[in-house]
Order: C-alpha cells, then sequence, then structure tokens
DNA sequence: AGCAATCCACAACAATCAGTTGTTCACTAA
DNA sequence: TTAGTGAACAACTGATTGTTGTGGATTGCT
C-alpha cells in the first residue's frame, strides 16, 4: 500500500470526482485514475463508484476512508518526530521508574497540546551526551552522582523526592509490621536486580548499606518487576524497595506486603536535565509544570544521599 | 515517505544489521541500504550508527522507531478493513442518535479484541440494500416503518427503548416543570430539524402528531445537536425531544432544562438489523450482547407507534 | 603483522513503475 | 442530435528500484 495513493484516495474522497482532485494535488487527472486504481487493486475492493457526475465512496470506500485519515495522521506525526527544528519535545527517562513516566503522564495530561516522545535511554552518561548534543531535551535521573560533576552547560533541577517502601512476600519476618525503621532492616538481605555497577542507583544503594548496614544484592539481570514481585513473593529471605505504585495491579493472591519504611524514610532523588541554550518552546512549559509540582516537599525525616543535590 | 522503507527500518532495528534484516525481507543487502539511505534522506536525520558489527539506532532511530511501528500496525488495520472474507465488523447507526454509539462503545468496552468499523450510512433503504450485499453486518434502526415490511431474509430485533426527554430553554412555559405528561404538550411547538421525509424518523413523530395533537416542526437543515441547543436556549416558544444524553456536556450558563415526559412516556426503539445468512463471527457476539441488555425491558407507561415490530 | 571474515557503501545495468500527452468511451443536459 | 463533462485506455518517457559486482573499513584470529 503506497502512502500517496492512499493521499490520493483521500483528496478524491474530499473533492468528490478525479479532475479536481488532481487538480488538488498537481497532477494529472489520468494519474489520479491511475493511482486509485492500482489502490483498489491492492485492496481487492471498489472505492468509488464512477458517474458522470464523478466519483462516490462505495461503503467500503466508506469503511476505508477514517483508516486512510488515520494512516495520514500518524505518517505526518512520524515524520515530525525527527524533523529538526520543531519536533516534538524528546523527554528521557530510566526504565522501571514508573514515577517518572508518571509525571510525564500529569504532564501529558496538563497539556495535551504539545507534543512529547518519551524515550528510555541506556544510562546518565548516553543522557548527558544526548542532551548537549541537542538529541535529547530533558533526562530525568538521579544526580549528580558522586565525583562526577555535572558539565557546567548542563542544569539541572529536583523535582520529586519517591519514598521507598519495602516489599515482602507473606513469609518473610517483616511481613506483618505495619512499618519498619531503616535501622530495624540491618541484616536483611534486600533484592535489586538489574542495578548496573557504576550507574547512579549502585551510588545511591552503596550509600544506604554504607549507612544502615543492609545487605543490598544487584545480581542478576532485571526480568522486570513482575518477575520480580513473583520472586519476592515465594522467597522469605528476600524484600525489595519500591516507590509507590502508580498504577501497579498484580494477582491478589501474591500475598505481597507493602511496608512504609520511617526513621528516616529513604527517598529516590529525581532530577530533571535540560541543556542551558535548549530553545524548545515545551521545555520551559515543562520545567514550569515540573516546579509547580514540587513547590512545598518537606525533607524532614527522609534520607538521601548527601552527595545529592539540594532542593 | 514509503511504507516499504518504513518496513525495512524495523527491520533493520530488528536485526541489528542490514544483511540479516535484507534476509528477512528477501532482498539484498544492497536495496537494504539504498531503502534506508533514501528514508534517512527524505528525514534529514541519520537513523542508524553504521558499525562493522551492524546497524545501531541513533537517538532520531530511537525516537522513529515507535511512530514506525504505529505506522506500520494503522496500515495493516487500513488494509484489513476492506479485506473481504475476514474484515472487521461493519455495524451502521444513525447519525446523531448517541444512543446507537453509546451501545456500541459499550459492546468494544465488553469486547475489545473484536475489531470494529462504525459508520453511518445515509438511509434505511441504503442500509438494508448495503446488509443484502454484505457490504456492512448489522444496522440500527427503528423498524418497521409502516407499510414497508422489512425483506423476508433481514432479520431484526428491538435491542434498546429510548426514553424522550422534553428540552426547553429556561424562558419556556414549561421550564419550570418538575415533569410533563404528553397530553399537556398539546399545541406546543416541538422543534426536530433534520428529519428527512419518509424516514423512520417522520413516521414516528407523524404517529406522535396525531395521537396527541403536538406541532412538531422538522422545518431546515440539522447542523448539529449543538446548534440545535442553542436555539432551544433562546427561543422561549421552541422546545425539543432528546434521548437520555451519555455524555453530552453544555455550557452551564445555556440554562437548557431536561424535563421527563410521562403518561406516556414516548421512547424511540431501535432495533438490530442483519442478514439472515451473515457469517461473520463477530455478528453472534454482538447479537448475544445486545440481547443481554435488552433482557427484562418494562412497556408500562411507554408510547411507541403500533406499527413498530414488538419485543 | 598478516589474513580472513564480516558488514556496509558505491557503481553499473536491467526491469519496472509512475506520470504525461493524446484519445476514446459513457453519460447528461440543452 | 449535439455539446459538455468526467473517467478510462494507449503509447511514450523519465525516474525509481532492485540486482550483480566490487571496494573500503573494522574486528578477530593466527
Amino acid at each position: 500500500m503506497d502512502l500517496e495513493a492512499v493521499r490520493t484516495f483521500v483528496a478524491v474522497a474530499e473533492a468528490g470526482q478525479f479532475q479536481k482532485a488532481a487538480a488538488d494535488l498537481s497532477i494529472t487527472q489520468q494519474a489520479v485514475s491511475k493511482r486509485i486504481a492500482t489502490l483498489e487493486r491492492t485492496l481487492g475492493v471498489r472505492l468509488f463508484t464512477r458517474g458522470p457526475r464523478g466519483a462516490e465512496l462505495t461503503i467500503d470506500g466508506q469503511a476505508f476512508l477514517p483508516h486512510a485519515r488515520e494512516l495520514l495522521r500518524v505518517a505526518e506525526r512520524a515524520g515530525a518526530s525527527v524533523c529538526p527544528g520543531h519536533r516534538p519535545l524528546r523527554v528521557d527517562v530510566i526504565a522501571s521508574r514508573s514515577a517518572q513516566s508518571g509525571l510525564m503522564r500529569g504532564f501529558h495530561h496538563a497539556h495535551p497540546e504539545i507534543d512529547l516522545d518519551v524515550m528510555m535511554l541506556l544510562d546518565i552518561e548516553t543522557a548527558v551526551a544526548a542532551i548537549r548534543s541537542g538529541a535529547i531535551d530533558a533526562s530525568f535521573r538521579a544526580v549528580a552522582a558522586p565525583g562526577r560533576p555535572l558539565p557546567e552547560d548542563i542544569e539541572s533541577v529536583r523535582v520529586l523526592d519517591e519514598p521507598l517502601q519495602l516489599m515482602t512476600g507473606p513469609a518473610h519476618a517483616l511481613a506483618g509490621a505495619r512499618s519498619v525503621t531503616l535501622a530495624q532492616l540491618t541484616g536483611h538481605r534486600i533484592w535489586m536486580p538489574g542495578i548496573l555497577p557504576g550507574s547512579e542507583w549502585a551510588a545511591y544503594y552503596d550509600d544506604l548499606v554504607a549507612e544502615f548496614g543492609l545487605t543490598i544484592e544487584a545480581t542478576g539481570p532485571n526480568f522486570g518487576s513482575d518477575a520480580l514481585l513473583d520472586t519476592i513473593a515465594d522467597t522469605p529471605a528476600l524484600a525489595t524497595f519500591m516507590g509507590e505504585p502508580t498504577r501497579l495491579v498484580w494477582p491478589a493472591d501474591h500475598g505481597l506486603r507493602r511496608i512504609p519504611v520511617t526513621d528516616p524514610t529513604p527517598v529516590y532523588p529525581h532530577s530533571l536535565l535540560w541543556h542551558r541554550d535548549n530553545p524548545h518552546p515545551a521545555l520551559a512549559t515543562l520545567r514550569a509544570h515540573l516546579a509547580a509540582l514540587a513547590a512545598g516537599h518537606d525533607a524532614a525525616g527522609t534520607w538521601t544521599p548527601d552527595w545529592v543535590i539540594p532542593h
């Protein structure tokens, strides 16, 4: 199926006749006739009834028309997604940090007129390089990792503190607790698969380990949160940290326990990074939106690594 | 932008290299190289970084990939929408009878796996002809009009009785009523623009007029329910009939009044029509869905023309 | 370092396709 | 009957696409 043919089909459907459509498209009537004939042959149905007064849509044509329009719309969006100059705002989020995509969902809901492309890059180095090159406009990260200050042309602001909760199976020693303190977790095994060594997460949990003496195991690849929760539910000796789920649903018989952590509550600090000179107009809107959300947070009783940039 | 090029792009992105993608598409590696080069030229950006180990997506490529996949998905749905043999279930509804599209929304919600094409044909003759020819699978209509029995190969079942309510502006004589009877409407002017003479609606309201002596004016073209409600709100002498709105929203300051009609309540009978021999598997599902909804209705205290097929 | 293997790009050629001009056919209105 | 309108067919031409053949760049093995 040829997009030009589809475009021609829509033009004829709107014009009501081949000749006018040809004029609209700046081609000859014969070319339109050929394109429609080819399209009809590929689809295997007749799209127009040709009469002496022009062309009218058949029932099949009427059914096809909205799909054709949708196809052209999607094609235009696809082209615009990489159009240098005025493409959608490209925001990078960390995979499996649902709080970040939750923020972007909220932004999209508040500003549905702004075209967005939410992406997931590999690591903060890639993200920073992409921001500096202009390939992406903003990135959600937990910055800055210790000893790796951001380049001068990258700006950042802390936008969300995500309180971490403890997830355990029903047979875990702490399964019955209404809440636990970080100190109570000393000696317990916390499983956080999929954390890359050297990443900002690794630094975060390294600090947590150093300060409170938990055992954090980052071994094994990350098979997704479903697999993680399956294992947690079945393994009495294991627990994991997780943010407040925004819309997470798991089978009720899993028996998973979600236990708040207090005194202090470890929070995972999300920051937004962008290039000092990025001219994308939607970037300012995003920053304003996030700034409005972040206003008035309370840092009392929470814990973050001391290298985290302050508010 | 060429759909074959987009398909090639996705194949390369999935294969990770041009050669394997070429094998998957049963063309030569050089053809793949050319297609990608052309696509990159049209889009104006580089989509892959070519290395000695294959091709990797650039950031632009990563942003484009989901759009490309969506494009192929939509193209496939567009083709399937007219595919003879196993196309989506085609159901015809009457324009501006929101209760019918409401029923179809409910069906779609209950059976999201069933592909649907909801269409709006002109009149019942067209619809019956389309059903007999197999061009559409089902049609919502108010049948049968007096003196025009359905052909023998068309089956029908009454699926929804839609109670009509009176809509008036704030200055209308009945604006303050909690409810009105049909007899109270004698002499009042009811405006129902856009009703075609000879249509099933016309027959419905003709009977209503004959029995209760209202004045129904069907003059003027239908500019849509927004324009209709605007006029009703501003004209003290006019009112109109309307079904229970499913999700209708109008500006609060319109001052429109929605008044139930009783003793009896006129109901607009919606029926589903289909061809006796239609083999579409989803048609049976739709009939079962609607039959479950229609079960156990109560005809007491309602009015329909006596030519309406009974339950 | 040398060599083979892998992978992509360029060049030349063949086949096909799309668009144009010229013309014919079908139907309607005067 | 005769214009007039609108679409389809035919022949031609230029452009596009895919093929084969080949070259350049990088990696890994010996």
